[in-house]
DNA sequence: GTTAGCACTCTCAACAGGAGAGTGCTAATA
DNA sequence: TATTAGCACTCTCCTGTTGAGAGTGCTAAC
């Protein structure tokens, strides 16, 4: 489709715009990656790829900035030739300040985004551990105030989540241990989303209602995992805002409402984490199938555990991303979560 | 120090620079408010306010524009004259949409923010209990995994919060009972904070050491205390882009770095509850001690637990902000607030 | 004390002109 | 046939000018 010229050239195109967001001219490729071509030769190779699609011209007489097809290619031909970026320094700050901190996941994630966003400029993004495709691994019930029961679940990815669950019945501490007990055994090893359909198909039959225990513990475990989605950690807005792609305060208008969106955030980070590839993911601007989107690029990958993907980390930034230093870092950081909650 | 015609005329300067962010000519003061006098008149009451700081020109030949000690006498005046604003409508809302979530005092706190941040078109802001002021109800301690132990701690104000602390010893859940009854009778009725000075002073002193089980013990507690601010919830950041106050990059900026500055927020709100008044406060502009904040105006009120402060909530906006609407928003909900604890 | 009148100042929007950058096309060249 | 030099053309952006509009401060009269 493109000969070996005009792809090192779409490329020099694609690599100075992300350098410097002004629109590129055939002279200034000519002087900077010098191609042994003329002006006037650049000039008829840029025409044939905009005509292709891969790049356009804000006004007549500018010079070409990519589409986002021009990214996609850009990005394509970058992880085909495997040219990795320097990220030595990069790895070596993530491994030293993140160390400390392995207990808590949360924590972890919250600081990890801080750090991605400190060094991309962009928005760092990461979502805690989904609690539905993770592993049940124990409950633990406690009494709390007359009617309300506090539940703890443990999961086998080291998430530790508390719940203030109503209940209109007296239970006692026994109570609860014997209910707990039962939810242990019942579940082990089940992920949660099984535990929640297993759940609504039991109480729906009507041999639980005879059983009042197993009913209530169902009740109150079906609260437990009441909320599904996991919890979702966004920094770097200030970053962001001193980017050239947001000097236009409609685009800051844009990218706000995406992020106070969390619902769609956290939609976005899903569907990365249910693709089980190991590689770092990129979608670029319209690729992108939520509407809100459609302006940015995200480029994010999964954490994991075991060879199961439980939660995803990233990035999202504009379009005009310096995609390889990117993708090396979301892969740096996200292969630091794993080793962490593989090694706990 | 100001007669009675002069205030009238300063706070109709104030509300029509509240109401419409142009600098407000004599012309227009006459027309809209017909105080029965002359824009020259009025022109010259203008210029003794000036002199008094209460108003500044931005150029000359423009309209007058409040300074915020401007804002501070109108605020004041406000406040004697005690107008209500009508607030019914927001009233009802807030308790309509908050009255199912009383559970759970983040999720009330972090919805309770989004309303105000909806209503206000300000960005809403709330201190989840001060761990530090709260008063230690009991703990749990669950065993996890081989060296790890989740505490579960309780406070008279319905705060559940649990840690995973690393422990370089060995424990059985038995042991793990002992500990959590010796910290429970040990610490019923204290605040964290004075738990946290006691404990610092029981580890100097060497009879510690002897004692392993107390030792341990208290190294736990600390750890599972050791998070001393409370959760902040901040909302409604696109709001605030949408006002003509925050037309201009630079003023965006500043709001988001104070924004990510959680910090600098928790501290703001902290001073708040310090004070135990029963009214709402406002700190405008300059009055305000942080630097980073100086730009901005905070209405504010703590919500309590018996007589106790032990959170806040409030907005944070622009010195040019509606001060009545806000004022009357920030009272219902931290009332309601309070309402929701005290009836736990 | 209040007001009419007036000169003055400042902003803002619209417009014009010129520099600069980059293009597309054509004709010459290797 | 692919490449290139030359040139006219287009578009943006910056700058300077100009006039309208709004509002002021001052002075003198009421």
């Amino acid at each position: 489709m493109l000969d070996e010229r005009n792809r090192e050239i779409l490329c020099a195109i694609v690599q100075s715009y992300i350098n410097n967001p002004d629109p590129v001219g055939s002279r200034f490729i000519t002087r900077k990656y010098a191609f042994s071509l003329s002006p006037a030769s650049i000039r008829n190779i840029m025409s044939d790829l905009e005509e292709m699609g891969f790049l356009r011209q804000p006004h007549t007489s500018a010079g070409r900035v990519p589409t986002d097809k021009g990214y996609r290619f850009y990005v394509d031909y970058l992880c085909s030739n495997e040219q990795r970026h320097d990220d030595r320094a990069f790895f070596h700050e993530i491994t030293r300040e993140l160390e400390s901190i392995k207990n808590d996941i949360d924590i972890l994630l919250s600081e990890a985004t801080r750090r991605l966003s400190n060094f991309s400029h962009y928005l760092g993004v990461a979502l805690s551990p989904r609690a539905g495709s993770s592993t049940f691994s124990s409950i633990k019930l406690l009494k709390h105030r007359s009617n309300h029961v506090v539940t703890v679940l443990f999961t086998d990815e080291g998430l530790v989540r508390n719940k203030v669950v109503d209940v209109d019945f007296d239970l006692t501490q026994r109570d609860l241990n014997r209910i707990a007990s039962y939810l242990n055994s019942e579940f082990y090893g089940h992920t949660l989303n099984e535990i929640r359909t297993k759940i609504v198909r039991e109480m729906s039959e009507e041999k639980i209602l005879c059983d009042t225990l197993i009913s209530r513990a169902m009740r109150i475990c079906r609260e437990a995992l009441s909320s599904p989605s996991g919890n979702i950690f966004i920094s770097g807005f200030t970053e962001v805002l001193g980017l050239p792609d947001f000097s236009d305060i409609e685009k800051i208008k844009e990218i706000s409402r995406a992020m106070e969106d969390k619902h769609l955030i956290i939609k976005l980070l899903d569907r990365f984490s249910e693709s089980a590839g190991d590689e770092v993911q990129v979608v670029i601007g319209s690729e992108n199938s939520l509407a809100g989107m459609k302006g940015f690029s995200i480029v994010a990958a999964t954490y994991k555990e075991g060879s199961r993907p439980v939660g995803s980390v990233g990035v999202i930034g504009p379009t005009r991303m310096d995609y390889s230093k990117t993708i090396a870092m979301v892969d740096i950081v996200s292969k630091f979560i794993t080793k962490v909650i593989e090694g706990k």
